[in-house]
RNA sequence: GCGGAAUUGGUGAAGUGGUUAACACGCCGGAUUGUGGCUCCGGUAUGCGUGGGUUCGAUCCCCACAUUUCGCCCCA
């Protein structure tokens, strides 16, 4: 038997339901905050990764797909969805059209890692971006618009963490006053970080194993480092999450693992048992300087990405759709009663389905029941002969005969 | 990439080096010859992740691989 490629899934059962409601309100979500849509292709050249998230990443360093196709282009699968949505933001020009750019997107996106709880290789991505804004009021959306969204699945225990990273210059300030401080104690670190140390200061501030000592307690913080206008600029986020009710709390240990992020950075978390460890089901943050990066104009930007499969883990199981209409029969010619009954009401909007295995009389019944039937509709040769159909509400148990040629409209003013 | 655990029908699972692989749910059928959801009865894995090996004989022991899962790493 082949079955599917290591992490990878199928979506079916209840995990379909979920993601059908998933995207109903994504969709919904997205026109009531005034979002346009937009799809770019899964791969891209290997370059525009290596550029936007970054080559020191371990995204791109070593979780990519990458191939070459049969004219040697070097082509990657997009790992993330910022960078293709930046690219054709550039590619369109769509920085001379009015500002902001207000855009989402919904894919698969694709990481060469270990999978696990939440954790696939090909997994799903919905996030937006705004495009041409620096106002603190762009932060506030980009952060409240997943966090309610997230509410009205249902999802339960969520808080959004949120730093500060500033401007490159403040980075590179704290970068300085970091090392300082943890240049003595470098041996007491575990090994990662003392590689970090090297490569990525800001990482060491996440790390779980260290997490707990001593050192980095007392770590100087980063929202010590901001200039002022980057400080009062944050401050101004927060007020307006307050007046959006958005429930926060400012971590500076929050650093993110692309390297466009700058100013705003936030994870939102759920403290779902169903989640595991992969507790972080959306996360996001300002990218001012990367449309610049990539050979556009400067371009201030900010936007978010939420894993569908854990959004799916953290929700609570969805009850399957009721059915409007279950018509059962038993002999040839109540079957073909049935089936041109069935399109004629589907044609007017109601949903209606009826057995194609052969089952009794009893078991349609059962199968009506399991898929939640509102009404039933009993075909009896003998009426049918003098135009009449026998019509149940499955929840009242009810019963009429109706005339043939009224059926219609007598189930559709059920 | 590193370390641990798991893998038996549609599902949850018991089980043993040797005739027919428990039990439960589900599903199908019957009692009820065209009105169900209760009850009772019956049916429902030629196979125990894949490939090797040990053995007279393996689902059960050994090895490898795959997949899943937990932790690390990282992240959505």
């Amino acid at each position: 038997m082949i079955t599917k490629p290591k992490g990878t899934y199928d979506v079916i059962g209840n995990d379909a339901q979920k993601l059908e409601r998933i995207n109903r309100l994504i969709e919904y979500f997205c026109d009531f905050y005034n979002y346009e849509y937009i799809r770019t292709p899964i791969f891209e050249a290997t370059d525009l990764f290596h550029r936007s998230v970054g080559d020191e990443t371990d995204i791109v360093s070593k979780e990519t797909y990458d191939f070459k196709d049969r004219s040697d282009r070097e082509l990657t699968l997009r790992p993330e969805g910022t960078a293709g949505v930046v690219r054709s933001f550039i590619e369109n020009k769509m920085y001379g059209t009015i500002l902001p750019k207000k855009l989402w997107y919904n894919g698969t996106m694709y990481r060469y890692e270990r999978p696990g709880n939440g954790r696939n290789r090909e997994f799903t991505q919905f996030g937006v971006e705004i495009l041409g804004s620096n106002d603190p009021a762009v932060d506030a959306e980009i952060i409240s618009m997943p966090y309610r969204l997230f509410e009205e699945l249902g999802i339960k225990d969520l808080n959004v963490k949120i730093n500060n990273l500033g401007s490159k210059e403040d980075r590179e300030n704290y970068k300085v006053a970091l090392k300082k401080y943890l240049e003595p104690h470098l041996s007491e670190l575990c090994e990662d970080c003392q590689r970090r140390f090297k490569t990525n200061p800001l990482r060491i501030l996440d790390c779980k194993v260290d997490n707990n000592s001593e050192i980095l307690k007392n770590v100087p913080s980063i929202l010590d480092y901001q200039s002022e206008e980057s400080t009062k600029r944050f401050n101004k986020v927060l007020e307006y999450l307050e007046y959006l009710d958005v429930d926060y709390e400012v971590d500076s240990k929050i650093v993110r693992g692309l390297d466009y992020y700058d100013y705003t950075v936030f994870e939102i978390v759920s403290e779902t048992d169903a989640l595991g460890g992969a507790s972080t089901i959306a996360a996001g943050g300002r990218y001012n300087n990367l449309v610049a990066t990539l050979g556009g104009p400067d371009t201030p930007c900010m936007g978010f990405a939420t894993g569908l499969e854990r959004v799916m883990l953290a929700m609570e199981d969805v009850d399957k759709r009721a059915l409007d209409c279950y018509i059962m029969y038993v002999n040839e010619e109540e079957k073909i009663k049935a089936i041109t009954l069935a399109q004629d009401l589907r044609i007017s909007g109601v949903s209606v389905d009826y057995d194609t295995t052969g089952r009794s009389l009893k078991s349609q019944f059962k199968e009506a029941d399991r898929n939640n039937a509102q009404i039933l509709v009993i075909l009896n040769s003998e009426d049918l002969k003098r135009g009449l159909i026998t019509v149940k509400d499955n929840l009242t148990k009810e019963e009429t005969k109706v005339d043939e040629n009224e059926i219609i409209d007598y189930i559709i003013s059920r």
